[in-house]
DNA sequence: AGGGTTCATGTATGCGCTTACAGGAAGCGC
DNA sequence: GCGCTTCCTGTAAGCGCATACATGAACCCT
């Protein structure tokens, strides 16, 4: 790999002043055409390509934007096989990701991705914040106090979090209605359906939106005088694919008449469940009714398809970028915002509409 | 975001030298507990973040590793609904954006990820090579001269592109066995089901994937005997669902004898094809057998589930960074790899096996 | 010819950190 | 008490670039 060339070299070979070098990757017009043309010779047969971190360390901004997310999987736990599970359960932050490096692009920044090492040497947000103009974060990703200091001094923007009630609310934050979204779409049940025997299968207790969909839920049958518990009838930890076919199997072989709707606080539950039930000879819409929540791509494409509440998770990302962009060109001062972005009942067949 | 403290700052306030400061982030051990907590506590309270730019420049080393993917869409053509067709596009970067993510991960790098912009004012490697140890692209991504530059300073990997004949053969390179996949598949269907009517629908010209699977489908055509032309029987450009759909349309409706089997080029187009068919009442497996490529999770979704060849597109972005990892601790001097990523035939219902 | 402009380039400094190297304090054996 | 280690910390020199400022040339106008 020999030894790096830099400005200096360029400079040198091309017989100009490092400053000139500087200035034709800056500003090109203010260098006359004929030198201009002589360091990018020199600098392409050099093999010249700018130091990103001199560059950064000098202009105090790196044009980069970053993102930390949950860590989701053991990376150890390599599963040779059967990693389909894994497929759909990471789509949720690969949305994100996909939404945030498109807005990214737009407005001339690259991306940044790291999840966070349970403990690693250096905390993520050293890793990440050290290294961007601002960034995003999955809640409960990192330390609240890192994030504080981080947030000190560089935009930070919360995704999907904590809610009104946080800590953090002098940041930026955005969230998805998930209240909204599982209320209406369990008034449809209800009302439009006509069903009565509801159960509701959600997350474990630290998620925020696990949580704040049950409340959805109890809204709805609150406002239909179906009286509901305090807690969901079932909880799955994790909300993956296996968890919804084990809490199925249990609503099934539970005493007592079965529900007549399995409502699920995510998608990939529901998509398990839906597998069990096939497998059990249930059949859906016309025997028990199934909902998710998300919106994954994957409920579309299954058999029956998924009827659910669509989070606009692509458009979380952009709107993430959108924020610490604009807080980047000036608008450090202006006080948190905190969006709440709107979801949709989507109903297909797993609750009986037509489709 | 008042002025950003750096090491001066604690220095001062927990009254230690800089370069005690530094230690403390860097080796801890070297430092006395006593002095390091004070040190920890000054930062703390001033909120300090290590600046990952001036690092960088010091250590001569980012602790990032680089993605460069196409621009697979106009970032500016929102589609505000139906954007289910892309959901499932960029399943393939992603895919790798993953398997990268984690492998780097496993190496205590973060990822960078970038887009190529086209016709930026930066290019793509500019951005992306002078913040990273090494990076991986996209096959196509990026000009040739603008890669040679950056590989002769650090490593790069080119993903799944020109192949053996590339001009870029000093790199490392990673490749799925195309060929012999869609060999595989095909002589399956041929020799297994006894198909002898095949149609191959391939994509553009330049891909040289859609290539070499044609190559592939041809070789175990002629091994049985059967006669193919020099080009597919259809080009789908892009390789889209929607094109897929169109190319099953115009195979229903070309004169003649309908084919046994549509041999699509990827899945994507396979699952395109799948939706018309069932709209024509046109039965798969039994009237027609539908296979594509890939292995996307979405092939397994679809009813029937999508017989297709699964590609390792996860571990290809892990070798990609296993590859880089190595170079950058002391491999540099190795020759060029050139890995080719075994594939497998995935039989599901799409083709007539049982399952 | 002299003064004022404009344009192109060079000089010099500092961005915040890492890291050899040096130096002082404390502990050891003799 | 002396020399030798060992341990901890400070000093100082960059890392590669951006940029304010200085410089000088060419030009225009009076």
């Amino acid at each position: 790999m020999s030894t790096v060339p830099t400005v200096y070299d360029v400079a040198e070979r091309s017989g100009v002043s490092i400053a000139t070098v500087s200035r034709v990757y800056r500003t090109p017009e203010s260098v006359r055409l004929q030198t201009r043309m002589r360091v990018l010779e020199a600098a392409r047969e050099l093999g010249y390509v700018p130091s990103g971190n001199a560059r950064g360390l000098a202009s105090r901004s790196t044009g980069v934007l970053g993102l930390c997310f949950p860590d989701y999987s053991d990376p150890d736990a390599e599963h040779e096989v059967g990693d389909d599970e894994d497929d759909v359960a990471m789509l949720y932050s690969d949305q994100i990701i996909r939404g945030m490096e498109r807005a990214a692009r737009r407005h001339g920044y690259a991306l940044l991705i790291a999840a966070s090492l349970k403990g690693g040497p250096e905390s993520l947000v050293a890793k990440v914040a050290g290294r961007v103009d601002g960034f995003a974060v999955l809640a409960e990703t990192v330390s609240t106090e890192e994030l504080e200091a981080a947030s000190r001094h560089q935009p930070v923007v919360v995704l999907a979090g904590p809610g009104e009630d946080g800590q953090l609310d002098h940041l930026d934050h955005i969230a998805v209605a998930n209240r909204d979204g599982q209320r209406e779409l369990t008034r449809h049940l209800i009302e439009d359906h006509g069903l009565r025997r509801l159960a509701f299968v959600g997350g474990d207790k630290i998620s925020p939106d696990a949580q704040a969909r049950f409340h959805g839920y109890r809204e709805a049958c609150a406002a239909a005088g179906i009286v509901v518990g305090d807690e969901p009838d079932l909880r799955a930890d994790p909300m993956t694919q296996a968890e919804g076919a084990r809490a199925a199997e249990e609503l099934l072989d539970r005493g007592g008449q079965p529900p007549q709707a399995m409502v699920f606080a995510n998608d990939q539950m529901a998509v398990g469940a839906l597998h069990t039930l096939e497998r059990r000879g249930v059949r859906v819409p016309e025997d028990v009714v199934v909902t998710g929540f998300d919106g994954l791509p994957l409920g579309r494409l299954v058999r029956p398809a998924l009827t659910t509440v669509r989070q606009p998770m692509r458009s979380l990302g952009e709107q993430a970028v959108e924020l610490l962009v604009r807080r980047l060109s000036g608008g450090q001062a202006e006080s948190p915002r905190s969006l709440v972005l709107p979801v949709t009942v989507v109903c297909r067949e797993s609750c009986g509409c037509s489709r």
